[in-house]
DNA sequence: AAGGTGAAAACTGTTGACAATCTGCAGGGC
DNA sequence: GCCCTGCAGATTGTCAACAGTTTTCACCTT
């Protein structure tokens, strides 16, 4: 090896991402974590200063942002952090249960031997997590099997959609949504989903992806939103 | 009125729409024109000159390109004008299906009257132009009415979403689409779609809403790509 | 003649400064 | 007392210049 391992890794980040692209994702971690607040402006000059670069790169990130949907411009007054209500956050689960059954549906088409096998394996590693009642454990689990099936889709489109859609998610007011999954019930929609994938049943794959989202859906709202009726 | 129409639309227009926002919609048109072809490069100087203004606006319509799906950005190498595939055109009419599909759905369990009416009037329109077998007078309408359609379903996700995929699936490389469109066919399925929508029957209504998008891509394949096996 | 090398040109990334716009507040008119 | 007008501060929009990288091409080596 010519160079370092940490120097490859620098250079590699440097020839991929731009300053602009770093200060997004910065920018993205701040309001994620909710260091900017919903609804708050953000000064760009302030920004700049606390980040060390020009408002040129912010400006460009704000604007990433925005086609993400984490902040709304307007002219002549900045990017505010979004708010999302409740009825968003609805509609955004209804995005992602369509994203989530097409996926399952061309996966179920193509059905790779080497990817049906790691879905498995994932599938099999949550039942362990869930009988040792880890939800800690299990919360990473589940989302590294939903972004390896949307990834196994082959659509880059569709794997942006849903990415956006995610990161829209949470910007919902309280995101204390990991702690009280039913894992038992969770996973066992995951395996009924992997099983028609194997089976080759694409629309029933689709069918149950789509339905495991909208079962999230519904256990967020009567979570979250109360003596609120479904929607749709 | 205090001032003339065009004063106040000019006025409206640089309150709404700062120049980076022209200038990404000038670029917008000048890439589905077909005035920027397929893979070129955008050079920000040559643009900047053409348009008559700085390079910082330029480069952040070409940021908001990208997000939108039209050029692809090369860190240090500038952008490049997106090519799509027939893998991707289809890709692209499948998620538009979803999402009309979904869009229909939403505005049969509304069934706001005067919407209603407004939709059942853009059928009857293209029944009119149908009868007089003029294609040019039916795409427009077509167009309005998926337009509205995705408008009334009160999503802005949504409409967003749909509007970026509508744009991309322009630059696939011959838009020669519009001319072959069995009018008599298509219309039909929108009046179906409407109808279930009418009678309230909202999961019916999407799956017509989203088999007429699948029919439309059906010919679109048969149409362009000649021998070609479904991919779904 | 083919291939590699190095400098120059072209271009993008970034910065700091200037112009235009908005917000807040004080002062005057009704 | 309340509302409108106008100035001051702050902030965004735009621009032109500088720095770093990529590409091109002439030149040299083999």
């Amino acid at each position: 090896m010519l160079i370092s391992k940490d120097a490859a890794a620098a250079l590699e980040m440097r020839r991929s991402h731009s300053l602009a692209t770093l200060v997004q994702q910065e920018i993205e971690r701040l309001i994620l974590d909710g260091d900017l607040k919903a609804g708050e402006r953000l000064n760009e000059n302030a920004l700049a200063a606390r980040l060390g670069v020009s408002r040129g790169p912010i400006r460009e990130a704000t604007r990433g942002l925005e086609k993400a949907g984490l902040v709304k411009l307007v002219v002549n007054r900045g990017a505010f952090v979004r708010e999302i209500g409740l009825a968003e956050a609805s509609e955004i689960y209804d995005l992602r249960a369509l994203m989530f059954g097409l996926a399952c549906q061309r996966v179920a088409a193509r059905r790779d031997p080497g990817r049906l096998k790691i879905l498995l394996h994932l599938v099999k590693r949550m039942d362990d997590v869930r009988r040792d009642a880890d939800a800690s454990a299990y919360y990473p689990l589940n989302l590294e099997f939903h972004e390896t099936l949307i990834g196994f889709a082959d659509s880059t489109r569709l794997a942006a959609i849903y990415a956006s859609l995610v990161k829209e998610a949470h910007l919902f007011r309280r995101r204390a949504l990991s702690s009280n999954v039913n894992m038992a019930q969770s996973n066992a929609e995951h395996r009924r989903i992997v099983e028609a994938i194997v089976a080759g049943r694409a629309s029933q794959a689709r069918k149950l992806g789509e339905a495991h989202v909208l079962a999230g859906k519904r256990r967020f709202l009567a979570a979250i939103g109360g003596p609120e009726r479904p929607t749709t």
